[in-house]
DNA sequence: AAACTTTTTTAAGTATACTTAAATTTTATT
DNA sequence: AATAAAATTTAAGTATACTTAAAAAAGTTT
């Protein structure tokens, strides 16, 4: 299957697991900068070889075997960039970049080698699941978006779900890593802006960064 | 570029490092698997970019532009090799498969960080050279190959120029490796074969693998 | 040097993955 | 419910990287 096939594949994966109420061909044309008339195309294309059921003007659902792939690229994706970022100093931001041309000439053999040589990790950098060889996910019940949390709890980063450089930039700024310790200092519902504390010091983020930062509740 | 063109420019410098005698499109075209007809189109398509010099004709010769553009995808291939070969546990030939893939979807920034982990190495674990970022090769005069030693010295293996399971599996089993040391103990020139000692066993090598394994005079 | 073989080139055609522009259908608005 | 807006689909066309078949040139043999 060509790169173009797997990118088509995992945009409605994704596209699934975030905003799942519109995977029309237009939607996921935007998300891979191509035009509708080819995304409508590709949608034939890969209704033909039973990745995705296709019915004109409906949403684009995966089979069983498009979501198989899917997985399979997510996997490799994110096992590249647990192995980059293990290896190298290299940002969050660079290490997707990277990943996102690796992912797609990387045999199952190696993938496996991948994994096994980082102890089958469950989660990437970001916190994401890294699916197993099966196409298995470990889900993360629990984790709740920073716009959620209650003013003084304090909590654990759990996802950091962007690919955007500039968010990775701040969160590298203010030490906003998988991992790191946060306590929720006030909610300004009103204004949707939270207000946290790390490492002494006070940050103010808003809608953008709390809902695609996660956490879990410390205990 | 795409990965035919890297692929296509490539082989010429390959062919050139080897069998130098026959760079013409149809030795090309045999090497990559693909038509007499499709290298010529690449031919031309390239003297257009200025990677290669085309004449009807005549040989192809990589232009400055295409050498530096050859030597820079080597250098991934043989940094991926490495890097592969030091992390996780495979045969020569498997590290040479994905590294076939890998070097296409590498950036320069990426190659970097793999070079400096490794810590700059001149040499990958065949024995070939690695060109360093500005496509600078540390050459390795003094070795020759072994159907050039002669009989009762010791040698140390300083390249294994294969691409081939065969070979690298009949190696691994003989302990046939970058950096061993081998008692060329009789030269059978009539016959083109040459008996080595290594391990305390004696191995009698044809011509097919006494041209592909190269060595150092062992001070 | 003529005849044969091999290689290279040209020409015509294919599949993939796109594009733009127009037609059609759906969705939203009044 | 009619109309306007937006999205989707169809149609036609492009670039890339190939293919096969035929024509042309080069190389080899006798």
């Amino acid at each position: 299957m060509s790169i173009a096939i797997e990118n088509f594949v995992k945009a409605i994966y994704k596209n699934d697991k975030n905003d799942s109420n519109n995977t029309k061909p237009g939607n996921i044309a935007k998300k891979l900068g191509i035009s509708n008339a080819a995304a409508t195309d590709m949608a034939k294309k890969l209704a033909s070889k039973d990745l995705l059921h296709y019915e004109k003007y409906q949403e684009l659902q995966l089979t069983d075997k498009g979501t198989q792939m899917a997985l399979n690229i997510v996997r490799k994706h994110r096992l590249w960039e647990a192995l980059l970022f293990k290896l190298f100093d290299m940002s969050l931001h660079e290490i997707h970049k990277e990943a996102e041309l690796l992912e797609h000439q990387t045999s199952d053999f190696l993938a496996d080698k991948i994994s096994a040589y980082l102890g089958n990790p469950k989660f990437d950098p970001h916190g994401d699941p890294i699916p197993n060889a099966k196409g298995e996910i470990t889900t993360v019940d629990n984790s709740i978006a920073l716009s959620q949390t209650q003013a003084g709890e304090t909590y654990i980063i759990s996802r950091l779900m962007s690919d955007d450089k500039e968010f990775f930039d701040f969160c590298a700024l203010h030490g906003l890593k998988y991992g790191n310790r946060i306590t929720v200092t006030n909610q300004f519902k009103n204004n949707r802006m939270t207000q946290i504390s790390i490492n002494n010091n006070t940050i103010l983020l808003n809608e953008d960064f709390t809902n695609i930062i996660y956490v879990n509740e410390s205990n």
